[in-house]
DNA sequence: CGGGATCCCTCCTGATACTG
DNA sequence: CAGTATCAGGAGGGATCCCG
């Protein structure tokens, strides 16, 4: 048993991914792990789709959780940097691999659906 | 850009947190990973707080996606097992490394907590 | 024993507007 | 530029009852 913000898990395995497992965190991770610090528009511009509402939310949890550090400069107009910390630069490798598994898992279902001029589960 | 279950996604890391993300899949795979075929009666046993219609629907969404095999033996009372195949077997290491990092992201914030008389993040 | 069918509710997420 | 505030929608998840 784990806990987390007040919330409760069956294992550690939860607790890890109630940390990644935002909508947006995986990819605003990937981003600063791969091309390092970025400031706030930087990673909105990095990711179209986002709300700056959800940004804000994102970014906040994960400072919360120690994941990445938050850099206020105290200039107009404002400037504020993200960066991964220790802990998130420890997340790369689960990412990498989370990204190697799907990348493999598409080109099997791929195949498969080749096969069988079917697509069952993935479309 | 990736697809599953008409749903798109910005990455594959999406698309394999889509497949193991539900709230009692890993807990599946990780019994089924580790101790191999289980019945549903099992699964319930070994999953005290799931309720019958998520241990359902998680295993069927699981099924969908090729993550595990599903045997139903045609006798009275019914008998139906579950073990996983051979891409759910794959995903073993990913499940390893989710609670090896969860257990390491404790011991540090529980160390940090310790010199700092406080917990901030891990409560 | 291993489900299916319903109802319901919370919380995550999105859209929009405003601000130091 | 980098946020905050407010409102609203929908999907995932839970409780309960019924069935072959």
């Amino acid at each position: 048993m784990s806990q987390l913000h007040g919330k409760t898990f069956n294992c550690e395995k939860e607790l890890t991914l109630s940390i990644i497992g935002g909508k947006w965190k995986m990819l605003i991770l990937w981003y600063l792990g791969k091309q390092g610090t970025k400031r706030f528009g930087e990673l909105r511009k990095l990711i179209p789709d986002i709300t700056q509402r959800m940004l804000t939310n994102q970014l906040r949890e994960l400072e919360e959780d120690l994941i990445i550090d938050r850099t206020v400069y105290p200039v107009v107009p404002p400037k504020v940097e993200y960066s991964l910390t220790k802990q998130g630069e420890s997340l790369m490798p689960i990412l990498e691999a989370l990204y190697q598994w799907g990348k493999d898992y598409k080109k099997v279902n791929d195949e498969n659906s080749e096969r069988q001029q079917e697509m069952p589960a993935l479309k």
